[in-house]
DNA sequence: CATGAATGAGGATTCATTCAT
DNA sequence: CATGAATGAATCCTCATTCAT
């Protein structure tokens, strides 16, 4: 069980840096946000860049339990594909400012002392795990499963990104369905195994 | 014709944000590098803003020129596709600290107030043309070219930033053309005009 | 009779303080020290300089009493001064973090608003009153008594200060018995009242 | 040849400290009292702990160059004793400003990363020397010539401790040559060579 | 144009103290 | 009396920018 105040923390921090961008986020205006004095934050995390590390924490242990389970799964592998990304995609619904976060912050400078920074970039080994797994049953073709899934995980994050940027002015929340379509059918012929 | 010093300027700039990120690229770190002094810098650039501007400028207008040629050329969209991927691996390995910077300053939080960062996002609208034009003649199959513009773009960037973190340890250098091939593979198989 | 969880902080505060001077000792690692909630210190004392002040009252109260009962004794004087010397080497040995706190801690920069620092600086005048007794008693030569009791508390914990210095490193607990030696033979020979 | 403003700083902070104390004087208040911008002092110095240091150093250098000196002369021992109280003496009567920050600040809780304020302990050694040179040449009895160093350095604090403090009462300027006359009593009979 | 000392607003962080439980 | 989370004033330090030389 979470804290109820890091929690409020964690949401008011997401929200004061996807609107300043971390380095613009100030403490004060975080603290603003969650109706609490400065030095409450310092109570819950050791420093700033830990609040940053904290909100990728959370959606890295969100990402890797999805994953987790997935693999587990007996399903078609590109199935499984398409869940992950209606996870991805449907996360974001919920959450925009959040995915901002989650994208703009990635490339943070410091991640060397940021270990879940740093964790995000192993989430393609899960989705190359899938692939593979595909690739043995003969369900998908030969191909090399590690640069797919990167391909795949960028592919999954250009298209958010290019979605908050056109969300920021009007609303075109039936995009991403369609995006995750061509992705899909993309992978679909890419990838059928009758290809030389 | 550029100012010999404004050049200079840019290559020091470039390897400081590298290094450093462009927030903790001091003034007085680029002005060193570039064996010159603080005020200097300022005779050819507004503000530390501005160089990451120009920065972007530069490189924004080498793609355009490049995929406007490409644009005009009589080939076969996949083999302009395969073209363009070779151009941006090939760009980044003859300066990494540049394809580090463009890689994680793209989404640097004042982009509003830098035109040429911004810029950058209509990238892939050139790319998108080559598809279409490809749909139009019937050699690549209907789709959605904004959409899967925008997946190559972000394959290409996520190829390109797992190429660096790992060229960071160890020499790679041929994973790149791997890569290429792999992801021309997916488009080739996966736009083939035959599918429904 | 001193309640005994003041007495416990007090001695928690020594600990801390020894180690971290008075600036960084914090409330917060003395009541961890004494092993006791934040809070609770301040029911015990004002606010953190009164914990000093306490500390220098305990050990001010202590001289007094050990000097007022010399005073009134009826012995040589050099031999009441080996005496002082004695019971501050002793004290010393007991407990070297007091040691060090008294030491370093004296010259406290608010001591204005603290009374028992203020009174450290009057315990010379105690050894005044011997020195000077022996001068009325020709047991000791013609000299300003006032002065040669600064010097004879200066030299004392002048050589406090080296010992603690030193002890950090290796133990070398016999050189107290030999500087009180030489400090006494220094006064005995500098004292005689045959000189002029 | 010192920079000028750095030695303007250094007055400065040498008045700032001397009233508040090291903690409690803020670069803000010595920044104020030189008449300068914050950030200039961290032109000149690393952080507000080299600042003191630098205070130390200067006055180490100053005594050792002229504790130096004194040591090649050819004196009675005792009068190069006199020697050194007067060079202290009257040091302190030219800025009693810069004698309050020695002498208080001398247990300065972080002197390990202090250099200059760990040297200033080294200074009984010099004293030592000449000591030991007395006895050598037989014009001093034989004694611990180390712990009598320390013994008179600390006599010398003690006296000018006593005195800023006097001092900021009421002026009794010619109270120091009285104490010296008597320190320098002490020793001349407490260390004739015909006693055993 | 080049220089680099001076500027000072801005922000992260600490910690003595309070007070509701 | 004991607790310890919450508070926010206070301070060190950074660094983009200016400008006199």
């Amino acid at each position: 069980m979470v804290k109820i105040k890091k929690e409020l923390l964690r949401q008011a921090a997401i929200d004061v840096i996807a609107e300043n961008g971390f380095h613009d986020a100030t403490i004060e205006k975080i603290a603003a946000k969650a109706k609490v004095a400065v030095g409450t934050v310092y109570n819950y995390f050791e420093n700033k860049e830990s609040i940053l590390d904290y909100i990728f924490q959370v959606e890295y242990e969100k990402r890797v339990e999805f994953l987790s389970e997935l693999s587990k799964e007996n399903k078609d592998p590109l199935d499984k594909i398409r869940e992950i990304m209606a996870f991805h995609f449907s996360e974001l619904k919920q959450n925009q400012n959040l995915a901002k976060v989650i994208l703009k912050e990635r490339s943070f400078n410091k991640q060397d002392k940021m270990s879940n920074i740093r964790n995000f970039e192993q989430l393609p080994i899960y989705i190359s795990k899938i692939i593979q797994d595909g690739i043995d049953k003969s369900l998908i073709r030969k191909c090399n499963a590690e640069i797919l899934s990167v391909v795949l995980f960028g592919s999954i994050e250009a298209i958010l990104t290019k979605f908050i940027i056109e969300n920021e002015q009007s609303d075109k929340s039936d995009s991403l369905d369609i995006a995750a379509d061509e992705i899909w059918k993309l992978l679909k012929f890419g990838l059928t195994p009758s290809q030389t």
